[in-house]
RNA sequence: GGGCAAGUGGCGGAAUUGGUAUACGCGCUGGUCUUAGAAACCAGUGCCGCAAGGCUUAAGAGUUCGAGUCUCUUCUUGCCCA
């Protein structure tokens, strides 16, 4: 067998792929885009996933005729940075920009159709610099707002964490209590575009309905509407948001936060700071609300119930309701919601019925949990008798006609929190007054840069522990002023890097907007399901935010499709003292048997889990590309599952990777060596049917993102070659159609497809081959059943009439015995696709 | 707790609109070649059965001439809210 030396083969083409663009100015745009990389050292299998898809499609596009734009860069801000410089005194900027250099060398190693001349990296004053005229532009148009805000707070450290950095409550390096501090903090206000937010959703045709679904829950809108209570021992009102306002006559307790305003009341009373104190420690996710125990402090006021005033309602403060939703005050229905019910059973209030159960298991008077199902409105006065929403539309009028409060919708999407206590990270460009004016810098100043010499071993914010980095002087007014210390959030540089490689290199503004214009949207985004919410949130949002002011770009929505892969998964081994081993470190002795290979001790193999340094089952990918080559690589990492699940590695998947191109190869010489003798011209055309089939099939699967199954047709495809490479097939026929295949290949396997068309002397590699009208499939198979069940399957000249057919089953095939045997009561005939006699039994 | 997916051989997975279930690959078994191994090649491989044939898509029901696909119930797993 004639072997290939993939290194070799793919140095060469390489060198070759490292000046190739894939333009072509007079077809359409397509603009290809994967997430780019945080440059944490080295790439991993998640990388070879994501971007080996991305070529495909990016190649595939290219090959027929579009002009494509498929760049490449670096998420490059970030803590990891920080702590790497910590622990190997290495700063950030250097630490950054080596793993930067060392992935960049990976990655050409894949072969990608990457235009590097577009690269840019987020850490990059050049970036930067536009980032910072993008943020004083949302500031002046109102979408940058100040207000305080709750932080994990480091007292040992002197610092703000962040929520993966705060374990069980403790800072993950001091192991000091972490405590909840109010700071003042930078926000976008991302809920000005909540509306748009959620209904642009329904534009998003090309996004997998699961993200799309995901953003809606997140953002949340519920209908509703504000009451007010009046405190029966005064005029003060209690304003609540309840979305259940139909329920309102079953109303036993109102709930407040222990934030609202009321509590000022109640401050200095011991009991209550100590019941404060007491709900600090139930966390503030829905998940903690909803399982902690609900408890409540009884505040001794009454208020009127709106409807029946005689009726008086009891108010507590609750651990269950929150400030920032609503008005941070509710009424408890606890008859048909779970949390009141489990307060109302704690505190003895009552529990009034007022939605029957209109279900099979009919009424029952006791109520063991909170009913939240449809029904009937029962115990309710005017409302008696209507269903859910009927009742809502009547109470929500009767309420606004009274004045007694007013229909409101709410939404949960909370503003965008961007300030972090950080040095990695883009610095504010905000400036603060002596006279207490904040004020953005003059655009002429920027970028303001991040000084270089700074301590990152001193505790705190290293921005402000600078000596003189944050005095400054405001230009507009020549007075002394101080830098904002705190930087950006990473998703904002994440936000807009789309819009930045449309003219990466555009000096005057963060783009040019006729690029813009032209390249925009991103006609296929891919990554990981990780970022369905928040990067591709921030991302909408800061389109329409841009959209807004600059009247120039006319864009609202920044990716017109998406694709979200799946993870590279890998079992885990643990040695006997339960510590985690890297695959190299095992060896396979039997089937799901592996032993340590340093001191042959038994080895525990976990499940399949997506790799991750911390359990070491992690493969790297240049030792893979090293071993088998890029191409044998990719081919294994699409063959074995579809793109949107997970894939398990596998080595002797690669390696039966690797087996298979290089049958391929040999397929190649194979062809060219052939003699030929006669030729049967059945089998040319067979041969140009199958050829013609494969093109239909290989578009329509990478269309549709469906790469497992197209390689599965290459693999059928290859077994019909090689079963005809010693038949009466012509040499002209067998050679058009490896051609045709190489090229279909070249997506999948650029250096082998390219190194095999050099050496069959196809003139022309960048042309995508055509599907032959003239070689249509003129039979096909039909399945013929007897009472629904298939008994035979005869090959008939397409569109054949039911009688032919009959005729022709009746002469010879499988089923004719049972026809033969009974009368035939009724026949379902399928052109071209199934035959079904049902008989008389 | 709520929402959303998904369950097909030993394994990863195929299967247009409801129309040949198990394509393709891995693994396994036997054979050829080889001093031996690796590689390569050939044959076989859902289950029961000597065969004819029958059964089979988590379990059960339903709709239909026909269900992996549609509907309902149950079970299991994964993901999201977190």
């Amino acid at each position: 067998m004639e072997r290939v030396n993939f290194q070799a083969v793919e140095k060469k083409w390489q060198n070759r792929f490292s000046k190739f663009k894939l333009l072509k100015p007079k077809g359409q745009k397509f603009y290809c885009l994967e997430m780019f990389p945080y440059p944490s050292g080295k790439i991993h299998m998640g990388h070879v996933r994501n971007y080996t898809i991305g070529d495909v499609i990016a190649r595939y596009k290219y090959l027929n005729g579009f002009n494509v734009l498929h760049p490449m860069g670096w998420d490059a801000f970030g803590l990891p940075a920080e702590n790497a410089s910590k622990q190997n005194n290495l700063h950030p900027k250097e630490w950054t920009y080596k793993n930067i250099q060392t992935m960049k060398k990976q990655l050409k190693l894949l072969g990608l159709s990457i235009d590097w001349d577009l690269e840019i990296a987020t850490c990059d004053k050049e970036y930067y610099k536009h980032q910072q005229e993008i943020f004083i532009d949302f500031y002046n148009q109102g979408l940058v707002s100040r207000k305080e805000t709750y932080v994990n707070w480091d007292p040992i450290e002197n610092t703000v964490l962040a929520n993966e950095q705060v374990i069980n409550g403790r800072g993950w390096r001091s192991n000091a209590i972490v405590e909840r501090k109010k700071l003042s903090q930078w926000f976008f206000s991302i809920t000005k575009f909540s509306n748009e937010l959620l209904e642009d959703l329904e534009k998003l045709d090309g996004w997998p309905d699961k993200v799309k679904l995901m953003q809606k829950n997140w953002i949340g809108k519920s209908y509703g509407c504000e009451i007010d209570f009046q405190l029966s021992e005064n005029n003060k009102k209690i304003k609540i948001f309840t979305t259940r306002p139909d329920t309102i006559f079953g109303a036993s307790f109102l709930a407040l936060s222990v934030d609202h305003p009321l509590s000022a009341d109640f401050v200095k009373k011991k009991d209550f700071q100590k019941f404060k104190d007491e709900c600090g420690k139930t966390g503030t996710t829905e998940e903690a609300l909803a399982n902690a125990e609900k408890i409540g402090y009884e505040t001794g006021l009454f208020v009127n119930h709106p409807f029946s005033t005689d009726k008086k309602i009891p108010v507590y403060f609750a651990n269950f309701v929150l400030m920032d939703y609503g008005t941070g005050a509710i009424f408890g229905c606890p008859a048909h919601d779970q949390r009141d019910f489990d307060f109302a059973k704690k505190y003895n209030l009552n529990i009034t019925r007022v939605v029957a159960d209109d279900s099979s298991k009919g009424n029952k008077d006791i109520l063991l949990e909170a009913y939240i199902g449809n029904g009937k409105i029962i115990n309710s006065e005017f409302l008696d008798g209507l269903n859910i929403s009927e009742a809502k539309e009547k109470i929500i009028k009767e309420i606004e006609q009274k004045k007694l409060g007013k229909r409101k919708t709410l939404f949960r999407l909370k503003d965008w929190g961007i300030s972090r206590q950080r040095y990695w990270g883009c610095p504010i460009p905000m400036i603060y007054l002596e006279d207490g004016t904040i004020t953005p810098v003059d655009k002429s100043e920027l970028p303001i840069e991040l000084p270089e010499d700074i301590d990152l071993k001193s505790k705190g914010n290293p921005l402000e522990n600078h000596p003189t980095w944050k005095n400054t002087i405001d230009k507009k007014t020549g007075k002394k002023a101080l830098r904002e210390t705190d930087t950006l959030d990473t998703f904002v540089d994440s936000s807009w890097y789309f819009l930045r490689f449309c003219s990466p290199n555009h000096g005057s503004s963060p783009f040019d907007e006729k690029k813009i214009n032209y390249w925009m949207p991103v006609d296929q985004y891919i990554g990981g399901i990780e970022h369905a919410i928040l990067h591709l949130l921030y991302s909408r949002f800061f389109t329409k935010g841009i959209n807004k002011f600059n009247k120039n770009i006319d864009l609202n929505e920044p990716f017109k499709n998406l694709f979200t892969q799946g993870m590279v998964c890998h079992e885990t081994y643990k040695d006997e003292k339960g510590n985690w081993l890297y695959p190299n470190e095992v060896s396979k002795i039997e089937e799901k048997k592996f032993i340590k290979i340093k001191d042959k001790t038994k080895v525990l193999v976990g499940p399949p889990e997506s790799m991750s340094k911390s359990k070491k089952n992690t493969i790297d990918p240049e030792t893979m590309i090293n071993q088998y080559g890029a191409d044998s690589v990719r081919w294994f990492i699409l063959s074995d599952s579809p793109p949107e699940k997970d894939v398990q590695w596998s080595d002797t998947g690669v390696s039966s990777a690797n087996k298979f191109l290089q049958k391929i190869w040999n397929l190649n010489y194979q062809i060219t060596l052939r003699k030929e003798n006669k030729i049967n011209k059945d089998l040319d055309k067979k041969f140009e049917l199958g050829i013609n089939s494969l093109i239909v099939k290989i578009d329509e699967t990478i269309e549709n993102f469906r790469f497992n199954v197209s390689i599965a047709h290459f693999y059928e495809m290859y077994n019909f070659f090689n079963g005809h490479l010693n038949t009466d097939i012509s040499n002209k026929t067998i050679k058009n159609s490896i051609i045709k295949m190489m090229k279909l290949m070249m997506p999948f396997t650029p250096h082998l497809s390219h190194e095999c068309l050099e050496f069959l002397n196809c003139e022309n590699y960048d042309e995508w081959p055509k599907i032959d009208k003239k070689n249509v499939v003129d039979e096909v198979k039909l399945a013929v059943q007897i009472n629904g069940k298939t008994k035979d399957v005869i090959n008939i000249k397409k569109n054949m009439d039911e009688e032919s057919i009959t005729k022709l089953i009746k002469q010879s095939s499988k089923a004719k015995k049972h026809l033969d045997q009974n009368k035939i009561v009724k026949t379902i005939f399928v052109k071209n696709k199934i035959i079904n006699y049902i008989l008389l039994q």
